[in-house]
DNA sequence: CAGTTTCGCTACTCATCAGTTGCGTTACTC
DNA sequence: GAGTAACGCAACTGATGAGTAGCGAAACTG
């Protein structure tokens, strides 16, 4: 978990102002939505959030610093669905991801990110870990669909997990098409058909 | 299509050394196996291509017009089985895919390439006239499929394509899990499970 | 042979950009 | 009020790396 620069722990002097951490997360979110981390200018940043320069790195040590908070924050926005049905919840995964990858700068954000988190380790620890966690999650709902009848007891659960979380990225990132909205229902649909008992 | 430099076009004087260009493609997949397209620093090409930097000037104007010829050259490597048995296609494509990102500098340079081409639209439209190429035919092959009875007639075909090739680069790109080999027999068995009339 | 082009080598130019420094100002606490 | 820290601003440092220039030598053509 990356900090921003603690305080002095010594009171007293002009407090930080929230604003101004608000401002430069929305600025970095901006930024990398419209450029890969490479050529992300911390002078864009700060000019972006409407703050200067010496102001980010009072707050982060480096670039690769601010964007790992950035992304931290960013990334636990996912929830899942809290139901028995396991249609329902995949579709409400896959509708999430919708609104995240077709629109909007948070998802070209995170699809740069990506790209950049190839060979930057450091971004790549955040990424992967964030991911990972919501493999868990997925794959606890299919063990629970297995369980109760809904699944296959010979579900490959693991290849299920990557087909569900792959579609997204892979468009944004490889094929560059577009995602269409309608991608949410028929992905789980399709999934599904072979994978009821 | 990216062209070398051509020689000028009067004859006589020093041939150019086949094995040059032959070192350069190599050196160039070699360095963004290991490094991102910014990273890659042309000294290091030619150094590990044995050669000097002004050769690589003399052949390419710029770095991505070497990157671009180099990839050009790499993604013309994949075939098609000639096969009426769907599953056997299909199986064959994954089996190439699993070869190319499982293993070896190629396949990593290619998702390094994948990264890079997300913000750089010299080497996107490289990369996506490749995919879209590959889409086309895998297309024609389901279509055959429904023909002749092996697939559902109501089969959502854009979306089997998008399976069958997102897996691959996600694992590379955005969860850096390894890919396991037998993904190779187990992708297509999968989708095909409920793909079947 | 003369003419031409490739090639290796070394050294250079020049733009970019992360991160720094110093200073004047502002907003708090005691 | 005095002390302290957050801010904006402007100018700077320092490293990095694409692309270039000039040289001498090698390899071809006529």
């Amino acid at each position: 978990m990356v900090q921003t620069v603690p305080r002095s722990p010594s009171r007293g002097g002009r407090p930080r102002d929230p604003q101004v951490d608000a401002a430069i997360v929305d600025a970095v979110l901006a930024e990398l939505a419209a450029v890969p981390y490479s050529k992300m200018r911390m002078d864009d940043v700060a000019q972006r959030a409407g703050v200067a320069k010496t102001t980010l790195y009072r707050r982060y040590p480096s670039k690769v610093a601010l964007v790992r908070a950035t992304l931290e924050q960013y990334l636990t926005r996912f929830t899942f669905l809290d139901s028995s049905d396991v249609e329902a919840v995949l579709s409400d995964i896959t509708r999430q991801q919708v609104d995240e990858f077709a629109t909007g700068a948070p998802g070209a954000a995170l699809s740069n990110v990506c790209a950049e988190a190839n060979h930057n380790p450091e971004l790549a620890a955040v990424v992967r870990h964030a991911f990972r966690a919501k493999r868990k999650e997925l794959a606890r709902v299919l063990r629970r669909g297995i369980a109760d009848g809904q699944l296959r007891a010979d579900l490959d659960i693991e290849l299920m997990l990557d087909l569900l979380l792959a579609v997204f990225p892979y468009r944004l990132l490889v094929s560059g098409e577009p995602v269409p909205r309608d991608l949410a229902a028929r992905l789980p649909r399709a999934l599904l058909d072979g994978a009821r008992p």
